[in-house]
DNA sequence: CTTCTTGTTACTGA
DNA sequence: ATCAGTAACAAGAA
């Protein structure tokens, strides 16, 4: 699933291929993706040019050339931004290919049966939104409701704002369990169940220790996990768990490189002695070792 | 058939 | 206020 390192992957592939270059079409396949009005949507974004491109957490924020307004983008669970150069792709006026087993079969066919939205640009090329599961969604801002939404997040890792005393002070006088507090958006921005787990094991604590048990050397420890591990899932190009592929179409490569997720029953790869375990913590499937996670 | 999967929000009750 | 738990969203895999 898209978290912090693969929206960021995301973000950092499209910015070489997008930015400057003229929307001539916009078609819209699957309407409930746009979030508010559909039509205000579509007169912006056709012959106008994304800027530029930001993130927060797993919040994507194209930034238009022409009006001062931005589009956010959520791919949620499913969701993928791909872009393709070339292709028989006739601009604009683009209908579904009709559901066989062989486009069933090819799901890096282009369009698929997941295209929500496809942006056409100028010289031929284009960006395809697919979501199987329907959740993602498209949202045309002001400069105001940017900056609000931007606020909803909390510290971002990858940010200037993420030192080990901001870090512990999300952790100060609460009495949640770790795993709920890396999950929430609103404390620290862009980590996801995968990277919840790993952070974890990383850090040698058990996720469902509720925070003010922790001693200041373990806050530490998870600080330094947290920035560890997804700076590795980057350099990786994100997790392919399942549907997840960068803005070319590519999967990622750290899913070789996870220690607890998806390895329930699994002798554990650290300590050797203990079999990895999964159980439901704050609400998410979690993966952790009883024998050297304290 | 049932159960599980995950990001986020909304809602319940403690 | 804070927290845990759960349903909802939707479409699949197992």
């Amino acid at each position: 699933m898209p978290e912090l390192p693969e929206v960021e992957t995301i973000r950092n592939g499209l910015q070489n291929k997008v930015v400057g270059k003229k929307i001539s079409a916009v078609d819209v396949l699957f309407p409930k993706i746009i979030q508010g009005d559909k039509k205000e949507f579509e007169i912006l974004v056709k012959n106008n040019f994304f800027e530029d491109i930001f993130r927060i957490g797993k919040l994507l924020i194209f930034k238009f050339g022409k009006g001062d307004k931005y589009l956010l983008a959520h791919l949620k669970m499913t969701g993928q931004l791909i872009y393709q150069e070339d292709g028989n792709i006739v601009v604009g006026g683009h209908k579904l290919p009709p559901v066989t087993a062989e486009t069933k079969k090819d799901f890096y066919d282009l369009p698929n049966k997941y295209t929500r939205l496809i942006f056409s640009f100028a010289d031929g090329s284009n960006l395809f939104f697919n979501d199987l599961r329907k959740f993602a969604y498209v949202k045309v801002v002001d400069k105001q409701e940017r900056d609000a939404a931007v606020a909803g997040y909390g510290i971002e890792p990858l940010s200037k704002e993420f030192t080990l005393v901001n870090f512990k002070k999300v952790f100060e006088g609460k009495k949640k369990n770790v795993k709920a507090v890396l999950l929430d958006q609103s404390l620290i921005a862009g980590i996801g169940n995968i990277y919840a787990d790993e952070i974890c094991f990383d850090a040698k604590v058990c996720p469902d220790r509720s925070v003010n048990s922790l001693s200041t050397q373990e806050i530490k420890a998870l600080y330094v996990s947290s920035e560890k591990i997804i700076k590795e899932a980057i350099k990786n190009k994100g997790t392919t768990f399942r549907d997840y592929v960068d803005a070319s179409g590519q999967k990622g490569k750290h899913i070789d490189f996870l220690k607890v997720y998806n390895r329930k029953g699994e002798k554990c790869l650290r300590c050797k002695k203990g079999i990895i375990k999964k159980s439901k913590i704050a609400g998410r499937g979690t993966s952790y070792c009883e024998e050297c996670q304290k």
